[in-house]
RNA sequence: GUGGAUGUAGCUCAGGGGUAGAGCGCCUGACUGUGGAUCAGGAGGCCGUGGGUUCAAUCCCCAUCAUCCACCCCA
């Protein structure tokens, strides 16, 4: 008895199989169909980056998640990319004749050496788009205006996108009057405001020893509710002292300002003075946005002016936005989200063979029909029609197409409907015409 | 890294100290030129892995691994 090796994959990651292949290149479809509308480029970069070119850019926290990807005699640190923005800023730094602004967008798989759970895997596929070299906040508006066409043409409803700025948050930071040290410990517990509530985060700050006036005036910040106008101002009136919220604020007004003009509607969005994030690298605006909140953030991005320039002499500002389709999917597969269009199978007709005599017969109308641009499966063990049928049926192949001695004597073949059972006899020439017509409709 | 739950047929799960069951799925036939129904057969499991207790373990105990859920953090 030979000794198998137990099938198995690394935790965190899985196969996709073709029926729902099928579905992620839907998804995918859809994402860039809108990346290139908005005149978005396609980029691709190694799955693997050295070492150097991740370290010290994410915070001590998620660099930990890192994965390694030394081999043995190896003479380079080299690791699996984290994210995509990273990599771009690489790219960025290492070809500046790129003109400017340079509009990318890259979808491809990032590694996480995190614990897997719901919504959360090691392998991912990040849909990011990215506009380097603007500092104007029209760049962060189609940023949003990318998370509001995405998400509508999939079909999502009732999406908020969060929208904060680092410059606010840093803001509240000194507002607060929190020694530098404790500051992450803040931002952590102002973040989960949506999951725990005003009464679990003044709990924690307590936990933390933050003194109780600045839980008190931290408090009145973070209920802070409305329409964006009166968000901002009542901002401007608590932090407006301090240059850098100042800054944030307005950077907020434009931005606002911007996504009205390009149609965004005001129930999408809105200003959510607790969102974080918490990756080190961003500096203005930031945004999120949240579906379920079981699975966490569907999309996630921001403005990160100064990461370029730690590759280069020559910094840039750059701003983008990811799509988590690994969540994006889970939840269009939980409520079936899919169009009709979106099939079992990539399969249009399946080309059955009654016998071994007419097996050349059943090869010449596949190529036929397959000139013809119909995607066509000949089936391999000819016989049984009843097998035959049972597995397009199965498949969820749309047409068969029967060529049996009597069909072959008057000239025709016969085209089934697997899903109404009703057929057809056809002229052999008629054949690519009538079926190209059916799949049209 | 921490805590909890679960690992039995391809899938969903039941069971119980004496080496195993259901439903669905799969294969074959009734249906010798036609698939979603019915009926009849059939294939398929060292009960996650390693140790311990026992005359005997899939069941009890310990360990380990894996999966899921939560925390942390994130898409």
């Amino acid at each position: 008895m030979a000794q198998y090796i137990k099938p198995r994959v690394p935790r965190g990651m899985r196969d996709i199989l073709p029926e729902q292949m099928i579905r992620r290149q839907y998804v995918i479809e859809v994402i860039r169909n809108v990346f290139e509308e908005f005149g978005f480029e396609p980029l691709q970069t190694p799955a693997m980056e050295l070492s150097e070119v991740l370290t010290g850019k994410y915070g001590p926290d998620a660099e930990k998640m890192i994965y390694q990807a030394g081999h043995t005699g190896g003479k380079e640190d080299i690791s699996l990319r984290y994210d995509l923005s990273v990599p771009l800023c690489r790219v960025v730094a290492m070809y500046p004749q790129l003109p400017k602004p340079f509009k990318r967008y890259q979808i491809d798989p990032v590694w996480r050496a995190e614990r897997p759970q719901k919504g959360r895997y090691r392998q991912f596929f990040q849909c990011d788009a990215d506009t380097v070299g603007s500092e104007s906040m029209l760049a962060d508006a189609e940023n949003v205006n990318l998370i509001y066409q995405v998400l509508s043409r999939l079909g999502f409803k009732g999406f908020q996108i969060h929208l904060n700025d680092r410059k606010v948050i840093t803001g509240i930071g000194l507002f607060s009057g929190v020694p530098s040290k404790q500051l992450g410990g803040l931002y952590r517990s102002i973040d989960k405001l949506d999951k725990i509530g005003l009464d679990g985060v003044t709990a924690e700050l307590r936990e933390n020893e933050i003194p109780e006036d600045v839980i008190a005036k931290l408090l009145t910040l973070l209920q802070i509710e409305g329409d964006s106008d009166s968000v901002l101002s009542e901002l401007e009136d608590q932090l407006g002292e301090y240059e850098i919220a100042h800054e944030g604020i307005s950077e907020l007004r434009d931005l606002i300002s911007f996504m009205d003009t390009l149609g965004i509607p005001e129930t999408s969005y809105q200003i959510n003075v607790s969102m974080v994030r918490g990756l080190e690298y961003y500096t203005g605006p930031i945004y999120e946005t949240v579906q379920d909140a079981s699975i966490g953030s569907i999309t996630g991005g921001g403005r990160y002016d100064e990461l370029i320039g730690s590759f280069s002499k020559q910094g840039f500002p750059a701003t983008g936005t990811s799509f988590g389709i690994e969540r994006i999917i889970d939840l269009m597969n939980a409520s079936d989200m899919y169009p009709s269009t979106v099939g079992k199978t990539v399969t249009q007709v399946l080309m059955t063979v009654f016998d071994d005599t007419l097996m050349s017969e059943s090869l010449k109308l596949a190529t036929r029909l397959r000139q013809g641009g119909i995607r066509t499966e000949v089936y391999h063990r000819p016989g049984k029609l009843s097998t035959q049928m049972k597995y397009a049926d199965t498949k969820g192949i749309p047409y068969a197409v029967i060529l049996g001695s009597d069909e072959l004597a008057a000239g025709n073949a016969a085209i089934r409907d697997m899903s109404s059972r009703e057929q057809e006899d056809v002229p052999l020439d008629r054949i690519v015409d009538k079926i190209q017509q059916l799949i049209s409709c």
